[in-house]
DNA sequence: CCATCTGACATACGAATCGTATGTAAGTTG
DNA sequence: CAACTTACATACGATTCGTATGTCAGATGG
C-alpha cells in the first residue's frame, strides 16, 4: 500500500514544519537550533536534511505554508464587499492586520526576505502580492483606477502595509496605531493631495 | 596628549566599520565571519568586542553610519525644488533610488530589521522616516495635504518605497522597473481613484 | 622623571551549531 | 523471497561565536 508510505512522509514533513513555525516565530530563524527543532517534533536533523535539504529549505516550506494560509484568509475576505474597490480596501486592511501577527511578521516579513531574498523569487509565485496586483488590474479594467503598472503599484501597496505593520507591532499602543494606520492608508489610497476628493 | 589617543581609537573604530560594511554588503550579516572581518581591518575580534560589544553592536554602528550618510544626501536633495511638495516628491524618489543600492538595501533594509528589529527602535531615532514625517507635517501646515497622522503616513510611504526598491533591485530590467515604480508612486501619492486629479 | 594604573587590543579556550558522510531498518518491487 | 530503494538516525569534522585572560602602550600623579 503505497498510500500508507506517502501519508507517513507527509506527516513527518508536517511535524517538522509545525515545529519550525513555532521555533522560528518564537526565537527567529537565526537563533533557532535545528537539534531543538527536530527534537520537538520527535525526530533528528537527519529527517530535516532528507526532506528539506537544510535550514533554509525548511524556512521556505514554512513560509509557503503560511502564505497559503494567508491567501485562503484573504480570499474569503476579498470575496465580500459591494464593490471591487471595497473588496480591495478590505483585503488591504486584512493584510495589514495579518502582517501584525507575530508569527507572520517575524517569519515571512523579517526573516524571510533577509534569508531568502526578494519574496517574488520565492518557491511558488508570491501569493499576496499577486493577489494585490490582480485586484488592481481588475479595478483598472472597471475604470475605477488611473492607469499604472499594476505590479509596481502592488509592490508599493504591499510595502506600505508592511511598513505600517512593523510600526503597529512595536507601538506602545498597537490598537491606537492600527486605527491611525488604517486611516492613513485610506487617505493614501484615495489621494494625498487636498485637491482630491475623499 | 589625549588627542592622539582619541584619534587612534576613532581610527580603529572607523576601520572596523568600513570593513564590516563591505563584508555585510557582500555576504550579508549572517554569513559574515568576524575573524575575516577584523583581519581585513588589520585587527582581531578582541578589538571588535572591546568597541562594539559583539556582532550585533557592530551592525548597529554600521547602520548608523549609513543612515547618517543617507540623511545628508537626502537633505541636500530636499532643500531643492520650488515647492514643499516638489521637495517631498524628489526626496521620496531619491530615497527609492538609494534603497536600490545593494549596500543600503542589504544592510539597512534586509538584515537590519531582521537582526535588530523595528528600525524605529534603533540606536538613534530613525533618520529617514523622521524626515518623511517632518515633510508631511510641513505639507499639512501649508494646507496642501489632507489631515492624517503624520507618523503613520510616513511609515506607509517609507514602506512603499522599500517594497518598490526590493522589486527594482531584483527585476530583470531594473531601469525599466524604476521608471514604472516612480510613475506608480506619483500616482499613489496624488491619488489612486480616478475621481482624483493628477 | 618614575611608579602605578587604566584601557586598547590580542590570544586562548570552550561551547554551540552546522553540513556531510555513513549506517540501518523498513518498505517496495520484480 | 531477494534485491533495491528510501526514510531517518548517528557520527564526525569544521566553523564560528563569546568569554576569560594576557600584554603592552600611554595617561596620570607625585
Amino acid at each position: 500500500m503505497a498510500q500508507r508510505r506517502e501519508d507517513m512522509i507527509a506527516e513527518t514533513q508536517a511535524k517538522l514544519i509545525k515545529s519550525a513555525r513555532e521555533s522560528f516565530a518564537q526565537h527567529g530563524f537565526a537563533e533557532s537550533c535545528m537539534d531543538d527543532l527536530t527534537a520537538e517534533a520527535g525526530l533528528t536533523r537527519g529527517a530535516l536534511y532528507h526532506h528539506f535539504g537544510g535550514k533554509k529549505g525548511l524556512l521556505k516550506a514554512v513560509i509557503q505554508q503560511i502564505e497559503e494560509e494567508m491567501t485562503t484568509r484573504l480570499s474569503a475576505i476579498k470575496s465580500q464587499g459591494p464593490t471591487t474597490w471595497d473588496a480591495f480596501i478590505n483585503g488591504s486592511i486584512a493584510y495589514l492586520n495579518m502582517a501584525c501577527e507575530p508569527e507572520i511578521q517575524r517569519i515571512t516579513l523579517l526573516d524571510g526576505p533577509a534569508v531568502l531574498g526578494d519574496p517574488s523569487q520565492w518557491p511558488r509565485k508570491n501569493c499576496c502580492i499577486r493577489n494585490t496586483q490582480l485586484s488592481i488590474e481588475k479595478l483598472m479594467e472597471e475604470g475605477v483606477l488611473r492607469e499604472v503598472d499594476s505590479l509596481a503599484m502592488a509592490r508599493l501597496i504591499n510595502g506600505a502595509l508592511f511598513g505600517a505593520s512593523l510600526w503597529i507591532a512595536n507601538a506602545e499602543d498597537p490598537h491606537a496605531a492600527s486605527i491611525k494606520a488604517v486611516d492613513a492608508f485610506l487617505t493614501l489610497a484615495s489621494g494625498l493631495l487636498k485637491s482630491n476628493t475623499a
